[in-house]
DNA sequence: GCCGTTATGGACCGCACGGTCAAGAACGCG
DNA sequence: CGCGTTCTTGACCGTGCGGTCCATAACGGC
């Protein structure tokens, strides 16, 4: 009966993701989005809603693509629970040190150019991180059940430091910092964890 | 023979800063900072070229007093060089989640808004963070020299490694985590510097 | 107190922004 | 094949943007 879209939904949020994060929010006009997803304003706003929608759209995807990555990767992954998490942080260190590590983050930087002003990023900036540090946590109690890290060792607190760490590190990346100086970060972070 | 300016240089920088600070680079208009500034279109265009030129001033206004804070609180506070720094980085964990906290680093939220299209700006941020690393490694070696703390410890190592982790607090702060938790990632981050 | 010089305020400009809307195209169904 | 429904296209709108410019005001020197 209706007509149906002419597009795939998943494609055009990550064009806009993509496009967001190069640019930033508000220096991404609509104009730019039309031409990153070939789609007309009518359309946009017929399947999204105005900018800001499809802004909160495209970061819920990242979002998930992001948490998704790093669920499968630390809580899934072949090997060990801490070799899973040293491979997690030193493809972290990097990532940060290469052309793509001065885009950082998109909810990073969605962060810092909003966050004063804009509650619903700042949401789900704060239960996305919260979801990090929730995953790491995880994965170090299973390296400690396992052994890997000294049984002392809190895994919360842990947690956290290591989240800090990796947010420092994919921070000082956007800000052209050596990967020598990444990889470092890293390697001193997970010795500091306590061992056996 | 000519007229004098009307108004304090530094304290039109000041306010533009803040004004940027708050609201980001682009979401400024000239009109904010007009009534941030109290000064006419003319005045700040006369003065300081056009809003990138003002917005490059306003950002070495920062700078230079966020170096020389840092510099002075860590280099020749009172106490023992270990004893200030565990200072700073304390300090920076109660900032971090306070109301305050949440407006985060002007030179970090350019970073992350600019980065990928502004050269300017990222040779601001990369020096800036380069210029605290060195200040936290001399901290570090004098407190090295005085067996505050290992003599095996690199400063250097434990400086970058301390940077990324005093970036993380401020981002997490800047995402709305608690004080416990900037609070625990601090104390566990001074917690593994190698100590005597 | 006059004059040269510069700062000032605000009118003004062209443009591009986010957003709306209506006319028509494309599809599934009967 | 034709109908109803929805999607699509692109012209259009008002607004606020960054930036320019000029008439005028305020000052210091003589």
């Amino acid at each position: 009966m209706p007509r149906p879209r002419g597009f795939d939904e998943e494609e055009v949020l990550a064009a806009a993701c993509n496009r967001f994060w190069d640019n930033g929010y508000a220096a991404t006009s609509l104009d730019d989005l039309m031409s990153a997803t070939g789609l007309g304003k009518g359309s946009l706003y017929g399947a999204f809603g105005d900018k800001h929608q499809l802004f909160l759209r495209a970061l819920d995807d990242y979002r998930e693509r992001f948490l998704c990555g790093i669920r499968s990767t630390l809580l899934e992954g072949t090997g060990s629970p801490w070799r899973r998490l040293k491979a997690f942080v030193m493809a972290i260190a990097e990532g940060a040190s290469t052309e793509q590590g001065l885009r950082g983050c998109l909810l990073a930087n969605s962060s810092a150019e909003l966050n004063n002003r804009d509650p619903e990023v700042l949401a789900r900036s704060r239960s996305t991180f919260a979801a990090l540090e929730d995953v790491l946590a995880q994965c170090l109690e299973m390296a400690r059940d396992r052994g890997e890290i000294a049984a002392e060792a809190d895994p919360r607190e842990q947690a956290r430091l290591l989240l800090a760490v990796v947010e420092g590190i994919r921070f000082l990346g956007q800000t052209g910092i050596g990967r020598a100086a990444t990889r470092q970060i890293a390697r001193s972070a997970l010795d500091a964890v306590p061992k056996g």
